[in-house]
DNA sequence: AATTAACATAAGTCCATACTTATGCGATTG
DNA sequence: CAATCGCATAAGTATGGACTTATGTTAATT
């Protein structure tokens, strides 16, 4: 059940910061740790656990690794949130937001 | 930081299955427990749980409690994703159908 | 070839959490 | 009003998870 490692990996806070990060740009390890005060074994170990939730993908470059989004995790909430959809108040201002780009 | 609660919420797959219940209707914390193989005060402490994070309401009646989907849960998880929705993949079966159901 | 750099992995520690049993509490029932 | 029912809470236990300090591995650098 891929959905446990998916909202288990989101429920850490410094792993939503890092996902975040990864969202503005992929980059390697060592460029994430900028300015997060967190040990290079403690960022490897978070990356391992978003990489198993498919949040975030690796590609090997030399000697460095390089993450970014993995689409499929999203993906993933967003076919879980759909099964609820009959539960979203429809003025929502996210979802008119959703909306409209995917409109484009 | 309430999305910290609802993602470690839905972290635990008996929470999630106690969602799916009420997600197919209201009903009160001992019906939630028939076929599920859970102690009262467990049921009682995952309900806990997820009324923190917004993800589920009470409602007294009685001696009983009524608890159903609390909309404000899914509504936070449907905006957090719309930050990344950069990162969806255009053909994703998932969002055409919340594309097509929204349109209604 | 030896060193260094980027990252992963191993093992141990400490705290969070999911459970248990026991008990409390308010609302119905007899 | 005493007993019971539906549920919450308290307290203890055991497992999981986020960290630490080594150490390993692979690739670039000299």
């Amino acid at each position: 059940m891929i959905e446990n490692e998916i909202f288990r990996a989101l429920g850490d806070p410094t792993r939503r910061t890092i996902f975040e990060k990864l969202a503005a740009g992929g980059m390697n390890a060592s460029a994430l740790r900028d300015g997060m005060e967190i040990s290079q074994p403690a960022m490897s170990q978070h990356l391992s656990v978003l990489r198993n939730a498919r949040l975030v993908r690796e590609e090997r470059q030399g000697r460095f690794v390089n993450y970014e989004v993995d689409p499929q995790g999203l993906a993933l909430i967003a076919r879980w949130l759909a099964k609820y959809r009959a539960y979203w108040p429809a003025r929502i201002d996210a979802l008119k937001i959703m909306l409209k780009d995917m409109d484009q």
